[in-house]
DNA sequence: AACTATTTATAAGA
DNA sequence: TTCTTATAAATAGTT
């Protein structure tokens, strides 16, 4: 629409660009309230401008955004997530059961065999004991070791993404003539996470 | 647009609601998608028609939906997805009380019955299992409490020099000058994260 | 799904 | 930013 134009590729002028942002944007939303209004349709828009800024809506029909997202992780996503999050839960009630156990086991030992305890028993004890906390630490080591993979993860995106803009960046100076030299951006992202 | 109407409230006859639908769900999506191009914007727009089918869409600038929803988190303290770290944190909390349980239970028992046994024995299980421990609740803190904080620090650092590049690209677009050493970029990202 | 008559959105200019 | 206007796009009603 409008004078010309009808190509869709970034708007290189940045003032040209920014005006053509505003527009846009309010005829997005105002579109997105028409649809919703219109058709009974639940929807979110999410959006961020080059410079960071937020901009958002939700139609009215959707308690929250949270629910809405949920219904699109439960549309999409879901066996990942939640298959692993209920994988974790189960686990992690193993543990709790094998510690009960544990706990039964030293109370009816105190209670039962109070005056014949003998170091053998105490020795089986202490290895069911040590099986118990090495069971645990497994279990630990596997969250945190996740925990730590998940983190990594998002930095490794963001080091391509960041990657990308030194890229743009550098040929954006490059065509103005600038040789800014080698800047080292070869930050070694070097996790030694070592489990000891 | 069209042959006349403009009144935005729901449409009642179902066929003439679907044909709006399709057609208007269609055009949203493409001014979405050409926001995003033109405008260098990122975006998530998701929808569920009222038959509860999905449509959405990402801007191909963004790796995930979890990390533009992230970004509406930080932005809006919402909370979206459900906390997986926190989850987790709650979790080993769990793992570490039933740790402590036991071992009171067997600081207990072993006080209980000190005189019955030959003492060295049970110093040599109590050291045991003490040190273990020791080990589990040292090495839960230390990477619960240490890394995963400075993994997420670093990825909010991620954030806003991800933000500086963005201006400076749109900088040196903007104007065609010639800045000599901006060699700022070369933040030194070196994690060393030894556990040892 | 297609076809237009119209309404809307918006690019360019101020 | 904000407004105006010429023009391109979207789409309501229809086939």
């Amino acid at each position: 629409m409008g004078r010309g134009r009808s190509e869709i590729k970034r708007i290189e002028n940045p003032t040209q660009r920014q005006s053509t942002f505003y527009k846009r944007r309010d005829g997005l939303f105002k579109k997105a309230r028409e649809l919703s209004v219109l058709c009974d349709v639940d929807l979110f828009l999410l959006l961020f401008s080059a410079s960071g800024k937020l901009y958002h809506y939700l139609s009215p029909t959707v308690p929250s955004v949270e629910e809405l997202v949920e219904r699109y992780e439960a549309a999409t996503h879901t066996k990942v997530w939640t298959d692993i999050r209920q994988e974790r839960r189960a686990e992690l009630e193993n543990v709790g059961r094998m510690c009960e156990l544990l706990e039964k086991e030293l109370r009816f030992m105190m209670l039962a065999h109070e005056e014949q305890y003998t170091v053998p028993s105490l020795e089986v004890l202490e290895r069911n004991l040590e099986a118990a906390m090495y069971k645990v630490r497994c279990e630990k080591d596997r969250k945190i070791g996740g925990e730590i993979n998940y983190l990594e993860n998002i930095i490794k995106g963001r080091q391509e993404e960041r990657y990308g803009l030194c890229d743009k960046l550098a040929h954006a100076q490059t065509l103005n003539d600038v040789e800014g030299g080698s800047t080292s951006l070869s930050s070694g992202l070097d996790l030694k996470l070592g489990f000891n």
